[in-house]
RNA sequence: CGCGGGGUGGAGCAGCCUGGUAGCUCGUUGGGCUCAUAACCCAAAGGUCGAGGGUUCAAAUCCCUCCCCCGCAACCA
């Protein structure tokens, strides 16, 4: 038998969950969900990675035990699924005994391969990356790329993966199955990646101790990605004396594998993971959909507090379904989108309040006022009918290729089929002409009514808990719906219908952003509530003592020299005087200011603080400018030109 | 040559892989309907598809060059 088995990736307990990751498991969710609304049989995994030395640190930060860490935030992800109605069958940790047995046998396979070798590995770590870096990569000061830290020179004896073994065997795979990696300029960037030559991969760590121990090297443990890939297998029993869920699930020729992933991963996914799979003799995924990032509009969102609406109150104010819909409709799948509040509530009032919302109540009450009931009969031959067929094959289409937006778009193409029947039959007419017994009258509503069930039908993976209210709303039970159900005629006839409240109630986006100005600014709590607890950052005091204040050594200054850093867009050389004293100060101001309009001015300067270097030049200080409008545009504070230089600032 | 994404009617986007009437949503204008959440339906206006060159019978789509915008990083100490 066919089965579907699908994936988030596993999320690193180091941070909360926020709308990438909401993302993510929302249109997992939602494939599956559809999967199974045709017929499929089907199981949904997620999770959380909860090793390396990020937990462990952040642990120790919080004075908590790493495990603890991942227990709060595996609650806030369980909380945040609740919220969702994401289905997961399973949810795996990465720390729990299944998983490190699963990982055992994996490598106890890949080890069988000969696959596995040890030797030195030296070069410039960062604790940050827990990665290692060539002299090339690093700057004048030996600092990692990513994060800018300063590496450490490390040597140590690591276990290495033969990864260079795999090149050729990877490239003959993407060949033989272009639908490996999805979109294609994904598999592309994949290809020539692979072509440019495969390092052996340092897969065991000596400097890490949260982590799973390497079999066989004591004092090591195994690198993260090693481990966390595994589990999309692990959770299945892989290595387990039951391992019926692998073998139905994944090492079977009618199971059907995709891992869905943000395309910041595709590397470890398309590369990594299937090499150890290789290795070990398993089977491979068969897709790995990468998909884009949800970018802010920073146009249009001021950074103050007061104009952002966080997707937890869109959740309090609009509920889970209206921003499930939104993520699935609003982004191209596959590439990338951007998240703005204005975006959010036109959808909403456009496509739910109007279009979803306002059709169901339209018809559900054309039904109720005509019979008080559903129609008596399911009429078979109309035009809502011929709309239907059409749209079904547009929106399976649309599914099958992981097109959420278009196979939204396509039941939408129904609704508007159902309105504009309405509107041509114009039932309330027929009504009032030939009265509530009118063949005709049950017919055009029975159509109408259909239409609009078959919309909720296909409309179920994004929108379970609304579809199950417009189910309700036509006498059905208010339940998710099976496949049976997605085929013309399976309204209930003559069912008494009662009154439901409106779906989507349409709300007036003016007001709303007003109101979440007012609420924001004056530090009110959310009317609607307290917002999910799963999407907020734990509050922190961020108060500090007038002692934590006097650590800070305030001075005036007078600006003596100024030019451009050259090569640089924004930072300006200073040489200042603090009290007799010339000091460089390097400012990020030259794009608002010029050179010769600075030298001469008194400001204030940060006296102690750390020298930095910035595009190699020195900085003794730091230059207090207010920082203006949604960009923070830079102004400089003025001191009266009669204060001396070096004059204590309190 | 830092990495990546993008430039398509007023706004936001799809189409580009697999060349052949430029499509969707919002907005605007006019009309219709009054069952429905001031919702719905019909119609119209509005586009040198960033610029230039090339390939071709034919280019938004393929190739080359250039310009601009946005993330991230480098540089906001």
């Amino acid at each position: 038998m066919k089965t579907f088995y699908a994936t988030t990736p596993i999320y690193y307990v180091n941070d909360l969950p926020h709308i990438g990751h909401i993302y993510s498991t929302v249109v997992t969710d939602a494939l599956t969900r559809y999967r199974r609304l045709i017929g499929e049989k089907t199981r949904f995994l997620t999770g959380t990675d909860e090793h390396g030395q990020n937990i462990e640190k952040a642990a120790a930060a919080q004075g908590i035990a790493p495990i603890e860490l991942a227990n709060r935030v595996v609650e806030r992800y369980h909380q945040l699924y609740e919220t969702f109605e994401i289905e997961n069958d399973d949810f795996i940790r990465t720390t729990e005994p299944r998983h490190r047995r699963g990982v055992e046998a994996l490598i106890a396979k890949i080890a069988a391969a000969g696959d596995f070798y040890t030797a030195r590995h030296e070069g410039w770590y960062c604790s940050s990356c827990e990665a290692f870096y060539t002299e090339k990569e690093l700057d004048a000061e030996r600092r990692c790329p990513v994060h800018g830290r300063p590496t450490a020179w490390e040597s140590e004896e690591n276990v290495f993966f033969r990864l260079s073994k795999y090149a050729e065997p990877l490239l003959a795979h993407y060949a033989a199955h272009p639908e490996f990696v999805r979109p294609e300029t994904r598999l592309a960037e994949v290809v020539s990646f692979v072509r440019s030559g495969l390092n052996d991969l340092s897969v065991s760590r000596s400097k890490v101790k949260w982590g799973i121990p390497f079999p066989g090297h004591p004092g090591h443990v195994v690198y993260v990605w090693l481990d966390a890939l595994a589990n999309y297998i692990t959770a299945l029993g892989y290595g387990a004396s039951d391992d019926r869920l692998y073998r139905e699930f994944w090492a079977h020729e009618d199971a059907e594998r995709v891992h869905v992933i943000g395309k910041d991963i595709l590397r470890f996914h398309a590369v990594y993971w299937p090499a150890f799979l290789l290795s070990a003799g398993e089977p491979l995924p068969t897709t790995v959909w990468a998909h884009g990032w949800w970018l802010r509009d920073a146009k249009k969102v001021s950074k103050s507090v007061g104009n952002i609406v966080r997707p937890d109150n869109l959740v309090a104010d609009f509920g889970a379904d209206a921003l499930r819909y939104f993520l699935l409709r609003e982004m191209a799948f596959g590439q990338d989108a951007s998240f703005s509040d204005e975006a959010f509530l036109t959808r909403y009032n456009a496509d739910l309040a109007n279009d979803l919302g306002n059709t169901v109540s339209r018809v559900a009450s054309l039904c109720r006022q005509s019979f008080g009931a559903t129609p008596r009969e399911v009429c078979n031959d109309n035009e809502v009918l011929a709309a239907f067929s059409e749209v079904e094959r547009d929106w399976r289409a649309a599914m099958a290729d992981c097109q959420f937006h278009r196979a939204i778009e396509a039941v939408w193409k129904l609704l508007t089929a159902v309105n504009g029947y309405v509107v041509a039959k114009e039932p309330w007419k027929i009504r009032k002409a030939e009265g509530s017994g009118s063949d005709r009258l049950h017919r055009i509503l029975s159509a109408a009514a259909e239409g609009v069930r078959l919309s909720a039908v296909m409309l179920s993976p994004f929108i379970p808990a609304s579809s199950r209210r417009i189910f309700a709303a036509f006498g059905l039970p208010a339940e998710d719906p099976r496949p049976e159900d997605l085929a013309w005629g399976r309204l209930p006839v003559s069912t008494a219908l009662a009154e439901t409240p409106p779906l989507f109630p349409r709300a007036d986006a003016d007001a709303y952003f007003e109101r979440k100005d007012t609420a924001m600014s004056s530090n009110t709590p959310t009317p609607g509530g307290e917002p999910p607890a799963a999407l907020t950052a734990p509050a922190v005091d961020e108060s500090i003592t007038i002692d934590d204040f006097r650590r800070i050594r305030l001075r005036t200054a007078r600006i003596l020299e100024a030019e451009r850093v050259p090569k640089s867009n924004k930072l300006m050389r200073l040489q200042v005087d603090v009290g007799g004293e010339r000091r460089q100060i390097v400012a990020g101001i030259a794009a608002q200011y010029e050179p010769a309009a600075l030298v001469g001015r008194n400001v204030v300067v940060v006296a102690n603080l750390k020298p930095a270097k910035l595009m190699g030049v020195e900085s003794n200080g730091m230059v207090l400018a207010a920082s203006v409008g949604d960009d923070g545009r830079p102004v400089l504070l003025d001191v009266p030109s009669d204060v001396p230089s070096g004059s204590i600032v309190k």
